[in-house]
DNA sequence: ACCTGAACACCGTTCAAGT
DNA sequence: ACCTGAACACCGTTCAAGT
């Protein structure tokens, strides 16, 4: 795990052997292609032109390139921690909440995650190879964090059974992708009929 | 420039009217392109290179914007008549199923529609101004047609009131766009569970 | 009227030349 | 090491020239 960002935690001065040194220049070069690429997928989604991000980081063409080989590099950079933040949301809401409540609850604040972050939802979608490492990265920590809810729902038998987290997360991405601004409200009361129907047949 | 009359060669002075009549060969090239458009469409999606539909169609470039001004055109051409079809099939279902049981099959039906056809879920998506006339012309013509089911369905108290036609419509497209080619029958799946979530609360 | 393809604009990506 | 932007490849779209 090569911690780009110095993003606190340094502390320990760990031997990880042959510290690379980042040169200062291309440290500032890559935090503000960060900064630019956030701003500019939020606008204009993950298919952004590469040239608007290094003109607004103040950089050229190349140094994208040099520091992100493929643009998804930059894409995974950018989203990584949000993917961290919504699925750490998850334990929290389980020790505030009943079980079912506790999962209801984290699937709109999932919902409201992908919502904002245009292009998530795409890039989660299997087929284009570039986003696979995202895709996984995304799967292996968010993932962990629903079952955990889903099980603790299925304890109190308030969940159907034949439901697994993947099918959630994918159903949540689509229904949340940008495109349907025209109508307010959709994504939420969508979402809310998906958690409706989640509930265990009445039989 | 050559100066030929208009229907040289074979027509002669037939009676057929003042009628707007196509060159022979333009209407063929019609029919090629869109017969070449609706396989690329199918293997490559909407986003398909229209060199590649010209050249499989055997004309020239220039030939596809001629007929079809904006690739928006000649997406709706293809489109059109397989929108006719799934919007027809809603009353066939009434006639022989019950209420809710024809609504169910009708969704199955229209998202195996949003399956088959790649690149109908982002036409229906609002924000693309060139489709919007394709947009329109899909939620005329199927909107009524789920409209009726609701009714019955509602009619019969066997579905919930707080959802309309059109969020079904883009609720079902969003799940059934292409994309989740990994996971064998997952857009039949989740249409299921937005089925049952159309059922009324049991409270 | 209709067809064609060279030509233009734009965007992703590379690489030789610079510091 | 790292930065830069000209250069290349590709794709959408137009238009002058042909039939």
């Amino acid at each position: 795990m090569k911690n780009f960002r110095k993003d606190d935690g340094a502390g320990s001065a760990s031997s990880d052997g042959g510290d690379r040194r980042v040169r200062a220049d291309a440290q500032r070069n890559v935090d503000a292609l960060l900064q630019a690429a956030l701003e500019v997928f939020a606008v204009s989604g993950v298919d952004a032109p590469v040239r608007a991000i290094a003109e607004k980081a103040g950089v050229g063409i190349g140094t994208v390139y040099r520091h992100f080989p493929q643009r998804a590099d930059l894409i995974a950079a950018v989203f990584r921690r949000e993917i961290d933040a919504c699925a750490d949301a998850a334990p929290t809401l389980a020790a505030d909440h009943a079980p079912f409540e506790a999962l209801a609850k984290w699937m709109q604040r999932y919902a409201s995650f992908v919502a904002t972050k245009r292009g998530m939802a795409p890039a989660l979608q299997a087929g284009n190879p570039a986003l696979e490492p995202l895709r996984t990265y995304f799967f292996e920590r968010v993932r962990p964090a629903l079952r955990t809810l889903l099980e603790s729902a299925a304890a109190a038998r308030e969940v159907r059974t034949d439901v697994d987290a993947d099918d959630i997360l994918n159903a949540v991405a689509s229904l949340c992708s940008s495109g349907h601004d025209d109508r307010p409200d959709y994504a939420r009361r969508m979402v809310a009929l998906l958690i409706d129907g989640l509930r265990p047949r009445s039989t």
